[in-house]
DNA sequence: GAGTCTGACTGAAGCGCTTCAGAACCTCCA
DNA sequence: TGGAGGTTCTGAAGCGCTTCAGTCAGACTC
């Protein structure tokens, strides 16, 4: 609390023996002042501690923080066990980062969500929310802050840029891929805010909801199952109870790899062969939907990409540009072994 | 770029004919001014669009951010492929949010650590370390600014808080576990920054050094794969190199589950079985651990108490408080089905 | 009715920095 | 030689907020 003061642009002002806006233009703007000067100041400062402009004075008055905020549904625990989240979050930072920005992370709660009064306090520019439920109330708190805002995989707000993919095309493409392979006995294992069969509710997430819609359109009323979240453990079990269900399914439609992941062991479990007694097919395909056993069909989508695009689109908020157009990126379906014909 | 000019505390204090500091107390102290009073200032606050306090001028006025830093040795989909690291940082995030601070993240580059620039820029008035290299030039940069630091599982620095867990008797206990199980030819997976067997150097990381060390206190020389990174597939090549070794290892010991998995793939991959043909141990003890096939013997290593001491530590510095004496936690030996005595 | 309290509000001094309109000096060319 | 044009540096006005020492009424005490 009370180690010595730092040194601030005066002490180094005063210990050169020049003007604070000439140390100033020394670490902001080099062509303002000759070259010796500007190293003397350097060597000066750096003698006697001074690590550069504190970052948010810096801030406050050129007004902006060179952050954005990243507002997540779950807390970190549970939406990093999809890989999913982690590579749009990476593409995201590693966009961000390249432009001098930091990521400020803040990460849902129980309801969805980060918390309104932490997203009151947050020093950002602009934010990017991913996987938030709908109606979250952050998303009210960082419109009432009037920051620009991005979101991922939600729907459109006024006034919001927007990335996005085709989640009910690609969940089309799933199942028809199967109803193609003669298959006609469905379970679909889902993920959302709580645990259970789905009954008059479709979901607290857009994505979801869209992928419903995307299988229904092609296999009809098929039992759903909702996980509470997106885990191999939790697709496990919910895989179990679709499982068990008479007639038993031949086909699981998986809304995410991991819940697809859950399903394989599911199946196994119940001493079944995938494909050749149930067939399974994902939603993402990350990177380990190759290395699965069996190698998981599943729909592709640029999940990197998508942090990428967020960022950019961040980034241009930021400078004032609009919001413009959702962008929309391609899925397609990746065949591998864990889909097969009905015999 | 020109939005109309936002609301201030003095937008508002006018429109309400009082002080600004009124307006100030209305939003920090509750307890300076009437009920009433301040009720009538929020109100009006609210209709003409003031949505509190500006984070930032409010941080340079208090002179602290309310956020943590945290520095990482990876990008962050490398990080988050392994579960160890989003456990921890929810930890983190967890203790941190509940007090109402934020959390920075600084991912790292190619070279491990974020970029100086970056750390030297961010808003955090603390920083928290997780599995940097050792000489990571960000280490540098927040000594520089004075800013107080929490290490994870990193050589102790002067001035530093530290958590850590005791990485070689955890190794240790590992590795007696499969001698005492009659086991003589061992392979050892790790990771580092590179791929390959490992020669002279002894890898960047602190944390497996440790490990090995307790490795080798137990099992003597033996062969070691360096993995470029903690997740499966880089486990699963890893142990492939390992099990293609004359005579072949009748028992794996991999410092990371993550790794563990990788190598319960390649030995099945080999058309053995584990544990009888292979013996597998892995260290960390993920939620997944459990559920492997099969379940994988590990070490555990309070990997979300870890996460919450470090910000409780870094909230404690915040204060004013002193670093203390590293804090340790306990690690155990947990006996799952991917050991078996050597027939 | 003088004196003391207390509660409610305000004035003004910063927090550490950026930025912009000059000032001061020098060079160069007509 | 006079002024146009450069370069280098400075003064001062903010950025939006917190905070502390007061001021000012009104209530209370004796």
């Amino acid at each position: 609390m009370d180690r010595p003061r730092k040194p601030t642009l005066d002490t180094v002002a005063s210990a050169v023996g020049v003007s604070r806006a000439t140390v100033s233009n020394a670490y902001n703007r080099p062509d303002q002042l000759s070259a010796s000067l500007r190293e003397r100041i350097l060597e000066i400062a750096a003698s006697i501690g001074y690590a550069g402009p504190d970052p948010i004075a810096r801030s406050l008055a050129t007004r902006h923080s060179a952050a954005v905020g990243f507002m997540l549904g779950q807390p970190l625990s549970a939406a990093f066990s999809d890989p999913a989240v982690s590579i749009v979050l990476d593409g995201l930072a590693s966009t961000v980062d390249g432009h001098d920005h930091c990521l400020v992370l803040m990460p849902g709660g129980v309801d969805g969500g980060p918390r309104p009064s932490t997203v009151a306090r947050a020093q950002a520019d602009v934010v990017v929310a991913y996987s938030l439920p709908d109606d979250a109330p952050a998303l009210t708190v960082v419109r009432a802050r009037g920051l620009p805002l991005v979101v991922i995989d939600q729907p459109v707000l006024p006034d919001t840029a927007r990335v996005e993919v085709d989640d009910v095309g690609g969940a089309r493409m799933a199942a028809a891929h199967l109803w193609e392979l003669g298959h006609r006995r469905f379970g679909i294992l889902t993920f959302g805010l709580r645990a259970g069969f789905l009954g008059g509710r479709d979901g607290a997430y857009r994505v979801i909801r869209d992928r419903l819609v995307g299988y229904r359109d092609v296999v009809g009323a098929a039992p759903v199952w909702e996980c509470a979240g997106s885990n191999r453990a939790m697709g496990r079990s919910g895989a179990r109870e679709l499982l068990s269900l008479t007639p038993r399914p031949t086909a699981l439609l998986c809304a995410s790899d991991e819940l697809a992941f859950g399903a394989l062991q599911a199946v196994r479990d119940l001493g079944l062969r995938i494909p050749s007694d149930v067939s399974v097919v994902g939603f993402d395909d990350v990177p380990e939907a190759e290395h699965a056993e069996p190698p998981l069909t599943t729909v592709r989508q640029p999940l990197s990409e998508k942090g990428r695009r967020a960022g950019a689109l961040a980034l241009r908020l930021l400078v004032g540009g609009r919001p413009g157009e959702p962008t929309r990126l391609p899925v397609s379906l990746v065949e591998r072994d864990s889909t097969a014909r009905l015999t």
